[in-house]
DNA sequence: GTCGCCCTTTGACGAAGATCAAGGACGCGT
DNA sequence: ACGCGTCCTTGATCTTCGTCAAAGGGCGAC
C-alpha cells in the first residue's frame, strides 16, 4: 500500500491535474471568493443573496492543497472546519477495530466534507485525496455564527446535512438489498449524474478510484467489481479500458437498478 | 401484510403500552414540557441552559400519538417538523422503485426523527411505529429561528444531525464488510447500549421488531437472522425465546464484532 | 527507454447466505 | 377456549460472491 504523509502544512502547493473548466489558476494567485467561484451553484452559497455570499467570502479565507494520497483529516483529529472541494476528488472511509475499513463516499468539486466531526468534535472518518486536490476551509464556529445571522445560510447548511443523511440511506439500500451488478450500475449512474451537473459528459468518465475502492464502497471484493465491469462490457452496456469508462447503454443501467 | 392507516388526526389517543419509568400520564393530561421531561438529557435539550430549555418548551407545543403499525410520516409527505420520540419505538425505511425496501434505523425514546425531509422539504423515508408511541412535534421553522437566538441549541441540533451521519457510516461498515453473525452481534450490542442509557437492563431485552425487519436493517433474510439467533443460543451467548432475548455472554458479542 | 510496482483481469473452487418448503408457536379476536 | 393469522424455526438445495492463484498491462521512477 502506498504510504503517504498526513497533510500538515496547510498551504502545500501541489501540481494540480485540474480537470475542471476555468479553475486553472494556481492556489496562491487567486483571492478565495465564493462570489466568483464557478461552483457556487453546487456548494454552500446556493440560494444565498449577494450580501450573504459576500459575508461567506470573508469567512472562507483559506484554501488548502492536498496532494494525491494525502489525508485532509484523519479519524480522531479535532474537528474545526468543514471543507468544500474546489478541485480534485476525495474518498472518505471509516475503520473497524480489527482494521477492516469501508469507503463511505466519494466527493467531487462543490461537495462538502467534515460533517462527521461535529457530533463529537473529533473526526470519525478519514478523508483521502484520490488526486491532487484543493479545498476551501470553512471554520465551523464562524459558519455557525454567520448562519445565526443569515437564515438562508442556516437553511442551506441544514439542507446539505440532510441530503448527506438521505444519500447515506441510499447507500444502505444499495448495500442491503442489491446484487453486485445492480450496485455497480447504481454507482455509475450516480457518478455520471454528478459529473453531468458539473458540466462533464454523462457518458465518458475517468474513474479516480481503484477497483478495490469501488468494491469497498459497494460492499464487494475487487474481483467481483472487475467481473461486473467485464460483464457490462460483454453485454454492450459499457466500454471499459482500465479506468476509462464509456456508457453505451444508459437505459440498461437504469433498468438494472430499478426493475429487479 | 397488516394494512394500517396513515396518521391523520394529530391527537389520536391510543392505549399506550408505556414501558418507560415515570412517563405514565396520558397524553392529554400533561403539559408538554422539555424542562420536566425525563428524556431531556438524551434529546434536543441536552446541554441547554434553563432559559434555552424554557424557550424550547414554548416551541414544542404538541404531542402526537401514533398507534402501532401507523406511519408518522411517509415518503413524499411535506416536511414541516422534526419529531422526538417520547414513548414507543419506530422504524424508518426507504424504498427502491421496484418495491424492495430497506430499514434504515430503529428509533427509541429521546431520539429524533425527520431529518431526511429537510433537504428537499419532502420526506424521503417512511417512519412507522412498531408499538403504540408518542412523539413531540418540533416545527422546524421555529426550531431554526430559535437556534439563531441560542447558539447552544444550534450547536446541539448540528451535533444530533452529525451523529446521525456517523451512525449511518457505522451501518455502512456493517453492511459492507461484516458477516451475518457479526451484523447481528453489532445490532444487539447497539440496542443494549441504547436501552442501558435509558435505564433499562443491558442484558434482558424485548425486541420490538420482527426477524424480517431486523434482516432488512442488517441486509439479511429473515431465515438467516433466525439461524444466527439459534447459533448464538447454541453457543451459550444468548437466551432467545421469540422476541425475548437475554444476553448471557456480552464479551462474546463484542469479540464477534471487533476481532474478525 | 526500460524496469518494477501496482492495478486489473480471468479462472477454478469453496463458503456464506438466499431460496424453497414445511411445520410449529404465539397472540389476538371472537 | 378455540381458531386463525402472523411470526419464527429448521432442513435441503442452489446461487452468488469470496478466496486463491496466476498472468498481463499501464504508469511512473530512474
Amino acid at each position: 500500500m502506498r504510504q503517504m504523509p498526513t497533510l500538515t502544512a496547510p498551504e502545500t502547493l501541489a501540481p494540480s491535474s485540474t480537470r475542471l473548466p476555468a479553475v486553472a489558476s494556481p492556489a496562491h494567485a487567486l483571492k478565495v471568493a465564493c462570489s466568483s467561484c464557478n461552483l457556487r451553484e453546487l456548494c454552500l452559497p446556493l440560494g444565498l443573496s449577494p450580501l450573504g455570499v459576500e459575508r461567506l467570502d470573508s469567512l472562507v479565507a483559506k484554501r488548502t492543497s492536498v496532494p494525491r494520497g494525502a489525508t485532509l483529516y484523519r479519524i480522531g483529529d479535532p474537528f474545526r472546519s468543514l471543507f468544500a472541494v474546489r478541485t480534485g476528488f476525495f474518498k472518505t472511509r471509516v475503520s473497524a477495530e480489527d482494521g477492516r475499513d469501508q469507503v463511505t463516499g466519494f466527493q467531487m468539486a462543490g461537495e462538502l466534507l467534515g460533517f462527521d466531526g461535529i457530533g463529537t468534535e473529533l473526526h470519525s472518518c478519514d478523508a483521502v485525496a484520490l488526486e491532487d486536490s484543493q479545498v476551501c476551509v470553512i471554520p465551523f464556529d464562524q459558519l455557525e455564527a454567520l448562519s445565526r445571522e443569515f437564515s438562508e445560510l442556516q437553511r442551506q447548511l441544514h439542507k446539505v446535512m440532510s441530503r448527506e443523511i438521505v444519500r447515506d440511506h441510499g447507500v444502505m439500500l444499495l448495500l442491503g438489498s442489491m446484487r453486485a451488478e445492480e450496485r455497480l450500475a447504481a454507482f455509475l449512474l450516480n457518478l455520471t449524474q454528478r459529473l453531468q451537473a458539473r458540466g462533464f459528459s454523462a457518458s465518458a468518465l475517468v474513474l479516480r478510484m481503484t477497483r478495490e475502492e469501488i468494491g469497498s464502497y459497494l460492499g464487494l471484493k475487487l474481483e467481483t467489481v472487475s467481473r461486473a465491469f467485464s460483464k457490462f462490457q460483454d453485454d454492450g452496456v459499457l466500454e471499459v479500458k482500465q479506468r476509462h469508462v464509456r456508457v453505451l447503454d444508459d437505459t440498461a443501467l437504469r433498468l438494472l437498478v430499478n426493475g429487479c
